[in-house]
DNA sequence: ACTGAAACCATCGCGGT
DNA sequence: ACCGCGATGGTTTCAGT
C-alpha cells in the first residue's frame, strides 16, 4: 500500500516518536524505541529519516527566562516608518532580547517576542526602535498554551 | 566570592553547555563536556543541576510545519466579548492548530500562533472564535529571528 | 572536578518475515 | 522493504581520590 498519508505522511510510529521527543528530546534510542513499539535499530533509522526529510528541524533546549533574570516577557508589534523596514529588521536581529520575530501581513510588519529584566530595560529597547517605527507592546501575563506540536495525524 | 553571578548566575561553563544544547539537544555527554571544557562526569552533574534549578525546563524537538502539511502559519490577536474570556481560552486550548498562545495586557487578551493547511481551514477555526471574540489575524511571511536563547551573561 | 572501571547503550551486519 | 537479533565499540555512570 505504499506510504500511509501520502508523501508528507507520518504513520502512527512516527507520531509516537515525535510525541516522545517533544516530551524529552534527550531520551535514549532504547526508550524512544519502546515508546514507538520498535527495536532500537529501527527507531534509529526512523529518526534519521525524520531528520533527513526535514520534518525534525532541530533538537533544542527550553530555558525558563525567569530563572536567569528575565522576569518579564513582551510581544511587540512593529510598523516601520517609510524606508525604515530593513534597518528595523536589523535592529531586531541584533537585539538579543528579541528571542523570536516574525514578518507578517497586515498593518504590522513584524511581531516579536522579547525578554527583559525590568520595564526600564524594555523602555530602552523600544526607544531605539521607536525612532524608526511605530510599536505596540503587550506584556505577557500567562501562557494558556505552551509551545506544542501541530496535529500530526491526517 | 561564592556563586559567580548571584543566585541566578550562570558561569561560562553553564553558558557554553546551554549554547551547545540549543544547537543540538541530543549531543552526547561526551561532546557536551568537550564543548564546555569539562570531563563527562562533570558535565553530567552540571546538566543535572541546570535541570534541578529549573533553568532548563525541557528538551524538545522542533518540527517544520510545512513538511507535515501545514504550509501556513498565522498570528491571531483575540479580544473576547464581555463574559466570554474563559470560553475563548478553552476553545484556543482545545484547538490543536494553536501551537502556542499567550495572555497579554492591552486591548487584546490573547495572542496565539496557529498552523493551518489552507486559508479555508483558517477561516473555519476563526469562525468558531468570532462568535465569542473579536480577532485580528496576520499571516506569517517570514521569520527574521528564529527562536533563540535569551542573553545568558550578565 | 578528574580518573578509571563497570554497566549500559548505540550501531552495524546478518537473517527472517 | 522493513523489522528484529546479536556482537562490537563507544558512552554514561559510579566509585574513589
Amino acid at each position: 500500500m505504499g506510504i500511509p498519508n501520502g508523501p508528507l505522511g507520518l504513520d502512527e510510529i512516527d507520531q509516537r516518536m515525535l510525541e516522545a521527543l517533544a516530551r524529552n528530546a534527550r531520551i535514549s534510542l532504547k526508550e524512544l524505541a519502546e515508546a514507538a513499539g520498535l527495536s532500537s535499530p529501527s527507531a534509529a533509522e526512523r529518526l534519521r529519516r525524520l531528520e533527513e526529510r526535514g520534518i525534525i528541524s532541530a533538537f533544542t533546549v527550553d530555558i525558563a527566562p525567569e530563572t536567569i533574570g528575565y522576569p518579564l516577557q513582551a510581544i511587540v508589534r512593529i510598523r516601520p516608518l517609510p524606508g525604515q523596514l530593513h534597518v528595523v529588521e536589523r535592529i531586531i536581529q541584533e537585539t538579543p532580547e528579541f528571542i523570536e520575530c516574525d514578518k507578517v501581513t497586515g498593518d504590522d510588519c513584524f511581531i516579536g517576542r522579547l525578554v527583559v529584566r525590568s520595564m526600564g530595560e524594555l523602555d530602552g529597547i523600544l526607544d531605539k526602535i521607536t525612532e524608526r517605527a511605530e510599536t505596540n507592546t503587550s506584556m505577557i501575563k500567562a501562557t494558556p498554551v505552551k509551545r506544542r506540536l501541530p496535529p500530526l495525524s491526517r
